[in-house]
DNA sequence: AAGCTGACGATGC
DNA sequence: CGCATCGCCAGCT
């Protein structure tokens, strides 16, 4: 079912600012429990356009195989909102997934 | 065709 | 509150 292309396209419709969670595309993509397999999307991020670095983890965790910083550092700079936890505010960058 | 792996998520301890 | 385990789906060997 193409799954990673469909995941592609939602994630290339996050606005720059906010970030959504692997489980919230999942959740759009009409599997709730296919978070695995949304990251596993992510992990082969060949495609240019797509925003990876705005996906999250549910807790707005960095995802730590990206990068030591480089993450964070990029929403950061698109002014994703960071809490002391180095993790993303989630309540103020969460996508509405419109 | 079957099994293993993986950028996750939630629950249990 | 922090760490560990189980369950989920899709892709690859």
């Amino acid at each position: 079912m193409n799954f990673y292309e469909r995941v592609y396209e939602l994630v290339r419709r996050i606005p720059a600012g906010k970030c959504a969670s692997y489980g919230q595309l999942a959740l759009m993509l009409g599997n709730p429990r296919a978070s695995r397999a949304v990251g596993y999307a992510m992990r082969a991020c060949r495609t240019p356009g797509v925003p990876c670095h705005r996906v999250v983890r549910a807790d707005g965790s960095t995802t730590p195989a990206f990068g030591p910083g480089v993450q964070r550092a990029m929403l950061e700079a698109e002014g994703v909102p960071f809490t002391a936890d180095g993790r993303v505010e989630l309540g103020g960058c969460r996508w509405d997934g419109a």
